[in-house]
DNA sequence: ATACAATATAAGACTTAGCATATATAGGAA
DNA sequence: TTCCTATATATGCTAAGTCTTATATTGTAT
């Protein structure tokens, strides 16, 4: 459901086409929801079916008509409430805490490596979140007002912060192996 | 593919049944990766299928037959393999921060409900992670080594240390939002 | 007396997401 | 010349996970 009401939000700005979104999906939320093609032009399609959006066909020669899809009022109902509403936790689910989990198989050369490696996929993170700000590109100055943009920016710090607390983690893991604070296999 | 590696990182400890094995995923490694009974069962017949686990049936009266899952060679070498390779790190997806991303839309006094909401649900996340190390129940002896305890205790850090900066982060919004750096509607 | 929990496995239906591919044309790069 | 990219939508297939229901018995709680 989630697509759903992050498509239904980006309509609310401004009416879009199935491949407009596609790219302020790219360039805005996909640090914490990226999203397929095929998944967008599907969901606004059922967005149509539910009766929040409609589509107004825009001609084209020698490519696909255009598929403009206006938010209706129905559609704006739906997305305040839903805005209004608890947050939608949804179960953590997190697969290299797995490989953690059962990590002491391997030896303590290896772990040193492996968190060693952890620490730079997020350093590596890190970076990519300095360069997603201000490049919406065509969409600029449809999308962000500077209330919205307030919004994005917490949703960057938010993964920012989350990214810097599992750095510190995993280079806090090195130093204790390095000391000799992980039993033996 | 994650619960195919879970799974075996389990059965390498010792063989279990499906009935065994979601009461271990409940009290061990659900706080990051939950996982349904049926899916479960499912994964144990993949795993047989792929030489990675063989099956032993131990008739019982009155009961369907247990069937205990040993780990083969095989599947000993595709998880130690696993293990040492890259941590599986997937897309990221926050469902609340869609929420956030498009929470302009609320009046300020909704805001602030809403982000001190957010952050007494990681209160109440952070106060369910310190009931969670040791309650292993029948399965505790087979399980927990020093050095398997010591990675256990690595992931339960993980995730307090990701809810406490979702906590820091919730709570400095609201007083931005009080102190008027919110830019009005 | 009745309902619920524990023990044990299984399958069907459904949702979400991901990957590949199809169609059709124009323009720029190698 | 050939290939890639941009524009624009759409479908088929698969994987992973969730929810529900089925079967069958024993013991416990209300």
């Amino acid at each position: 459901m989630s697509l759903e009401y992050a498509i239904l939000g980006f309509l609310n700005y401004h009416p879009y086409t199935g491949y407009d979104l596609k790219k302020i999906f790219d360039t805005s939320i996909r640090h914490f929801w990226p999203a397929d093609q095929s998944q967008i032009y599907r969901t606004l399609s059922r967005l149509t079916e539910n009766g929040w959006a409609e589509m107004e066909k825009i001609p084209q020669e020698d490519r696909p008509d255009r598929k403009v899809y206006h938010i209706t009022d129905a559609g704006r109902a739906e997305l305040m409430q839903w805005l209004s509403g608890p947050p939608p936790m949804g179960e953590p689910r997190s697969a290299p805490l797995i490989q953690i989990f059962f990590a002491g198989q391997l030896s303590d050369e290896a772990l040193i490596a492996k968190f060693e490696g952890f620490a730079a996929i997020m350093r590596a993170i890190l970076a990519q979140y300095d360069q997603i700000p201000g490049q919406l590109g065509p969409y600029q100055d449809e999308i962000t007002s500077p209330r919205e943009h307030f919004f994005w920016l917490l949703t960057l710090e938010n993964g920012i912060a989350n990214m810097r607390s599992n750095l510190e983690w995993a280079e806090s893991i090195v130093e204790r192996i390095k000391n000799g604070h992980l039993p033996p296999q």
